[in-house]
DNA sequence: TTTGCATTGCTATATAATTAACAATATGGT
DNA sequence: ACCATATTGTTAATTATATAGCAATGCAAA
């Protein structure tokens, strides 16, 4: 059909292969003008395919692409798209909260991920979490003993999960748990994707003092299929200001501290 | 010794598992400044390891870079790892032993963390493992199962212990194991330096039907406190062509396979 | 053909990242 | 302890890239 949907295809072809490259070499590659190559980028980033950086991209192989051999569709994962700067905001709220000492765990999601930047800020003295991209995220800090779920691996969230994994989880205490979600429901609760991952968040949050949810805006009044915990199990929702009035009003009566960012 | 000689190191494993980075985001990983970080990625560059970018850097992944004149892709600064072409020879060789299907365990360890190169060549269906450094060698590829043992972490090894680690080990079965020890002895058998090891090492060898032993020819007649198996109980020993000729002698009279590269 | 819309390239301006130089601090060897 | 050297952080100036807006093109449906 049109060049671009081929052109997005080879795009992604050639970042897999090199694992990221330059808008200039794509521009090249490519033969077609710079311009183009962002606005295929931005295209390739919504989908969450690739992360831009200054002067390129950068294949998410540990994303949550979902290619098949067969038909390479670009037009997979209908994660949500991005929005980062609220992430990061969230994330940089959430880790204020952290205390010297703390015990805290950080549950799998983007959101979560990002809390690893700013945590060299904070001190706890212990992490506890069970996916990859948070254990990348935090394991080099060093000044805080640090647990792994383990278990085995489900590459769309890099979450390990096991029943093992969830007895480790178990066997500590937490002052805090930041968890994320994929949905927000007044009348259905707090609900993510994936079945596997309910016992280990319950267990998180079996566990843990303070229960902090990490959630932008646009997941509420979202519903998916795997429900873990009532919103009433919720200490805390950190969220964006785009959060609808009604969701506003619904929390601050629960007596949810509500800490909008 | 040096920080930057072990930041180094730490920033190969980031890009390795991110594909690249940009230096904002490597700057608050490691909390040093965004100029530090350029100087350490020219570093990186020189050694082809990686390429710089504007605003970042790209992982260069060892299959896909002929260049290289020397071989020495992975040559990086790590003068304390000795004997590193040894190494490589002998983890490729492990490689070559894995069949379709296997289902492997592989320890922790500098030698065994280098199998993780070479095996996009073979097809495994399963791995299992509880050292960091071996998760973000083999994590990618993704043709495979992947089970981590999880538990708390120690950082001189990159290994995660716990009895629920033990516990998800033993509830699987494995092919082949391959395994890595700092001393064998004739009299005082296969000896490594932690304790806590142990327990995780004994796991994957009672779950495995073939135990393979990686070992570089400096490691016999060398002796550490924490003693985890005899030689015996290893069917086949993987070393250098500097092995004692004593050792050959040892080992091929009590039956094990010797190969040496 | 005409109309509407997606795609593309171009340019000026706004942002962002790099470089070079210097100062401050850590490190290793004698 | 001392010195020599390596490492690191900071700044201002430079260079590179991104963005926004507009015009031109191509293409499909009426």
């Amino acid at each position: 059909m049109d060049s671009r949907h081929f052109r997005l295809k080879e795009l992604i072809n050639f970042l897999k292969l090199k694992n990221a490259g330059t808008v200039r070499e794509m521009a090249s590659a490519f033969d077609v003008s710079e311009m183009t190559i962002r606005r295929d980028l931005a295209i390739l980033e919504e989908k969450n395919i690739v992360k831009l950086i200054h002067g390129g991209a950068i294949y998410k192989s540990a994303g949550l692409n979902t290619e098949d051999s067969s038909g390479n569709k670009y037009s997979l994962p209908r994660e949500e798209s991005t929005r980062l700067s609220e992430k990061r905001r969230i994330a940089e709220k959430a880790v204020s909260l952290i205390e010297d000492n703390d015990i805290i765990i950080i549950d799998s999601g983007s959101t979560t991920e990002i809390m690893g930047e700013f945590i060299q800020s904070s001190n706890p003295s212990a992490i506890i979490c069970y996916a990859l991209n948070i254990l990348i995220s935090v394991y080099r800090k060093k000044d805080y003993k640090l647990v792994f779920g383990g278990g085995y691996f489900h590459e769309n969230t890099l979450m390990f999960e096991s029943s093992e994994g969830v007895e480790l989880i178990k066997k500590n205490r937490a002052n805090k748990v930041f968890l994320s979600a994929r949905g927000v429901s007044d009348r259905l609760g707090v609900t993510t994707a994936d079945s596997y991952e309910i016992e280990m968040k319950k267990a998180a949050l079996e566990t843990s003092q303070q229960k902090i949810l990490l959630i932008d805006s646009s997941k509420f009044d979202k519903v998916l299929s795997a429900y873990y915990c009532d919103i009433d199990d919720i200490d805390t929702v950190i969220t964006d200001d785009k959060i609808p009035g009604k969701y506003v009003e619904y929390l601050t009566n629960k007596g949810i501290d509500l800490i909008i960012v």
